[in-house]
RNA sequence: GAUCCACUAGCUCAGUAGGUAGAGCACCUGACUUUUAAUCAGGGUGUCGAUGGUUCGAGUCCAUCGUGGAUCACCA
């Protein structure tokens, strides 16, 4: 059925059977005087406290709420099973307790309604917890039948369409979902307690910055001006520590306008951080120990199983450059590089593409993540990245060509990226301009020029350290999620019809 | 955007060689006062994703389109 018949008033006619079953139903127990959607209910106990607290409820009355999953009909008694977020729990209506009525009421119910329920706790001969039905309101009626019981919602794209299906039946569904929210929770206790300040920053910008992405792009009407989705928060919590608030991040939305995958969806959430006086290394040192707190936190263990691979993110991990992840998975030393046909020479013998206008630094990278990034399963840190692809990065002391920053990688995927923030205004404006001289050859995932930053480094940013991580990609990661779209609620698809 | 795969009842799936559309669950009728995938007896509820085409005849073959998935490209 169309969203459009249900929304329009249909004679019960048009519905197939089982809808029109449902209706019906809800008909004959509004003719009892029995309202079909309830008000509220005061529940004494979630189902799975009952089951657990047994041996102190045994005989005692309670009140539960939750949907009906099952009912296992018997004449004139029945078994019921109910869920609620806490767990399922088993009910026992018996006509002779509930009476002639209370029964005929009851056996106009429907798996999927929603019940509130008062009654006796108890253990049935088969040894299962469950409740004597003494009293019982419908606080729901559902109208529309829920998928089968023991294959639950399969189809992928129902799953992602109609999640609030996906939840109710597949309580794998629901367990990932409170899992990433207990993960955020987790991540915000674990900055809060070293003292961050949590800050919101436009997700609106005039100049989209902080990132190498295509922007969507919407308008202000009563401004009459052109706005982007942010795609990274970056350039705003950097002037907040001009501003002197010293350590902040924000944790939330990002919109990058590119292709939808396994892992990427054109919405995600991040976390960015920024610490004043600190350095990439302190900042990989927080990733670490972020994420092994985290996994702590939710899993109880920082050894975890991704898609049947064994993975370990206690700290410390592995730290290594560019140059060596190369070395290490071709043998070749792209360290000796003095020029750029050594390197475009490298590239063509490890069948590696790249762009004429490419320098070393984006040769150099590009041969890291046909090569090596694939090696990378258990978590690594990757330094030395050239700065060519660095535009907002500090440059090393020793060798300007490259920057200090990092990127974490699990599992292959980047799940982390920092660096020791470039606070060099002039330099700043220098690489801006390079980048809007790419992006006016024809890169529209290179910078654009924000003058005002530059002029917020002018007033002095202190050094600092900073570093984005990816929050699907974590709860993908410890969820053991294939697909992005198994943690977010409401993946994006096509609009149907 | 490219390639491959999928789309059949509310859900999960079968459908042989092109010959009257099937099963389990769910649902409906009846029996049943401790079942748990309850059981027993009976009932099939359908725009086979859409539109064309081939054919005496299409769920099945062909073409186009739609939606989704996987891989690739882009990216985090």
């Amino acid at each position: 059925m169309t969203e459009n018949e249900a929304n329009s008033p249909v004679t019960a006619e048009e519905f197939n059977e089982l809808l029109r079953v449902r209706r019906e139903k809800m008909a004959a127990l509004q003719e009892r005087g029995i309202e079909p959607f309830g008000h509220r209910f005061d529940m004494t106990h979630h189902l799975q406290d009952v089951v657990e607290s047994f041996s102190d409820l045994e005989g005692q009355a309670v009140k539960v709420a939750g949907r009906i999953m099952a009912i296992r009909g018997h004449g004139k008694t029945s078994f019921v099973d109910i869920i609620d977020l806490s767990g399922r729990l088993q009910s026992y209506f018996r006509k002779d307790v509930i009476g002639d009525d209370g029964y005929e009421t009851f056996r106009l119910l429907d798996i999927g309604d929603i019940l509130g329920i008062e009654g006796i706790v108890f253990k049935t001969k088969t040894g299962e917890v469950s409740i004597k039905v003494s009293s019982f309101v419908l606080l729901s009626k559902s109208l529309r039948p829920l998928p089968e019981k023991w294959h639950g919602l399969k189809d992928v794209e129902l799953r992602y369409r109609q999640r609030y299906v996906d939840l109710i039946v597949n309580p794998e569904v629901r367990q990932n979902f409170v899992l990433r929210s207990n993960i955020i929770k987790s991540l915000r206790c674990f900055l809060d307690d070293r003292g961050f300040l949590e800050v919101e920053t436009p997700m609106m910008h005039p100049i989209a910055g902080g990132a190498a992405a295509r922007p969507f792009i919407t308008h202000h009407n009563a401004l009459d001006m052109k706005l982007y989705m942010r795609i990274a928060p970056e350039l705003y919590l950097k002037r907040l520590i001009v501003g002197g608030l010293e350590k902040v991040y924000e944790l939330g939305r990002v919109f990058r306008n590119e292709g939808i995958s396994i892992k990427h969806n054109p919405e995600f959430t991040m976390v960015e951080i920024y610490q004043a006086y600190a350095d990439y290394q302190d900042l990989m040192q927080l990733t670490e120990q972020a994420i092994a707190k985290i996994a702590m936190d939710v899993l109880g263990t920082t050894k975890i199983t991704y898609q049947g691979q064994e993975i370990d993110l206690t700290p410390p991990w592995t730290r290594m450059t560019m140059s060596e992840a190369i070395l290490k998975y071709s043998g070749i030393d792209f360290a000796q590089v003095e020029n750029i046909e050594q390197a475009r020479e490298i590239a063509k013998k490890l069948h590696v593409d790249f762009n004429k206008q490419d320098g070393i630094g984006k040769i150099l990278n590009n041969v890291f993540e046909e090569i090596c990034e694939k090696n990378l399963i258990q978590p690594t840190f990757i330094i030395g990245h050239p700065k060519e692809i660095s535009p907002l990065a500090k440059s090393n002391k020793d060798n300007p060509e490259i920057t200090d920053r990092f990127e974490a990688f699990i599992f292959a995927r980047e799940m982390a990226n920092g660096f020791s923030e470039l606070n060099d205004p002039i330099d700043q404006k220098e690489r801006f301009i390079k980048q809007v001289a790419e992006r006016e050859s024809g890169d529209d995932e290179a910078h654009m020029m924000d003058e005002d930053y530059v002029t917020a480094l002018e007033y002095g940013l202190p050094p600092t350290g900073g570093l984005g991580i990816g929050i699907d990609r974590l709860v993908m990661l410890l969820t053991d999620s294939a697909s992005i779209r198994d943690v977010i609620l409401f993946p994006h698809m096509r609009q149907r019809d």
